[in-house]
DNA sequence: AAGTGGTCTAGACCACGAT
DNA sequence: TCGTGGTCTAGACCACTTA
């Protein structure tokens, strides 16, 4: 068990600079860091929250503020009476599967699967009634669509065809591997998004593209992502092989 | 538009009870129910966090404890310079399906359905090796196993088959309705859950039961339930008809 | 400019857990 | 008993929205 310094990882001048976000965000994001660095090891207990004010040169209301965003992500376990200890990985991971919005290519790498996108098409088109109703359009514009062929290591994994509206994204042929690439560019990156998923048998069209037999049981799902405005700006629907990308999520009882 | 007295919505004496928990979970649970009565209807405006904090004869930080939870769970909207708002029931709703751990019953209630269970079966069982991974189990105790039919007004929704280590359970066909119902009898009632959401194709067996089609694509969500202590105490796997019983998730990016 | 929510402080007392 | 996290207070200043 290798011993860390903890004066030097709540100095302030490792994690705080001036003008960048509320201090218990910096110093939250900093200890996540360290956990994802290894520089915390699983299990390993933080000094106590009084000490590590006296360190970060906080207020303990302030350092509770970064750690309790650190529990709630379940990457710390603090215990009443005893500590605050770093959770073990195989606790910590579910946090990356439905608490937070990841892209099929992080999620799969998170598994430990290379993965690679095949572009099945892409145009402007007239809206359909559902993208109307899901991007809130007004009826004048268009749509962006791209159709992806979503392919790993042992083969097709998923279809998946995103809409999204062309006053957003005017040329969708620009797209490579990541749409959400091309809309950070123009700060148009969804930060909230709502899935619905269901199940669905195959047509003989899906079986040819994913390499299954048609009527196979495959997963659903319907993404709508939102700007922090609340607009609409992607909606996605997508069919999963369930046997390797399945979904897992944690629910938690009222008032726990 | 209704005017409702704030004044007496947060006077202590209607929410507070000395010993039964900190005030910030009591206010919060009691302005949870006053959303859930439409006490506070749709788009209400609530008073200023400074003169709630009057009202309700608490400092301004414990206030804002009980209201940050409900804006944690989309109940409320605070908005930087403006107020706080009630949120629409539309976007209420998402938080019951996956983000708090709601019984069959409860879910279906939700969506307007009146629900029924038909028990298959139950009784003590030798755990199978799923089951004693799943439970945590040393090997020597065995496991109560109940399987119930779901239905609904339209007709069959779902099977459920719930494993619980026979310590915790010792008489499964006590349970009626309600497996969770008899589990907090005894303390026992997890309030913290892992699911799996994958997709199947119907046994013939599966089938029969649920009226549907041999091959019908359904979803298959496989459950662990713990107590806050972290031990397992319910794995339950269930297969529903995706057409009526989806899952919604709502995700968010990393820092928003 | 006024009023709102957002951040932060310094200090107090309570409740739980290890010893 | 003592140290820990949990709750709570009173007050300050900042950042944003609205008018």
């Amino acid at each position: 068990m290798h011993q860390i310094d903890f004066a030097d990882l709540f100095a302030p001048n490792r994690w705080f600079t001036d003008g960048r976000g509320p201090r218990y965000k910096q110093l939250h994001r900093h200890l996540k860091e360290a956990i994802a660095n290894d520089l915390l090891e699983e299990g390993a207990l933080l000094p106590p929250e009084r000490e590590m004010a006296v360190l970060a040169d906080v207020s303990r209301a302030t350092i509770r503020k970064a750690i309790g965003g650190l529990a709630d992500e379940r990457l710390l376990d603090q215990r009443h009476g005893s500590g605050s200890y770093v959770r073990e990985k195989s606790e910590q991971r579910l946090k990356a599967s439905l608490s937070s919005l990841v892209s099929f290519t992080e999620t799969m790498a998170l598994r430990g699967y290379e993965s690679y996108s095949k572009i099945l098409g892409t145009g402007l088109f007239t809206p359909t009634p559902g993208e109307t109703a899901s991007l809130g359009l007004t009826g004048a514009g268009s749509v962006a669509r791209i159709k992806r062929l979503r392919l790993a290591d042992p083969g097709p994994l998923a279809i998946e065809t995103s809409s999204i509206p062309a006053d957003i994204l005017p040329d969708p042929s620009k797209v490579g591997q990541s749409l959400y690439a091309v809309l950070r560019l123009t700060n148009n990156a969804p930060t909230r998004a709502i899935q619905r998923i269901s199940a669905i048998n195959l047509s003989s069209q899906e079986a040819e593209l994913l390499g299954a037999e048609k009527g196979a049981a495959f997963l659903k799902v319907d993404r709508t992502g939102y700007l922090p405005s609340g607009r609409p700006v992607e909606f996605t629907t997508g069919v999963y092989r369930s046997d390797i990308y399945d979904f897992i999520a944690e629910v938690r009882l009222e008032g726990a």
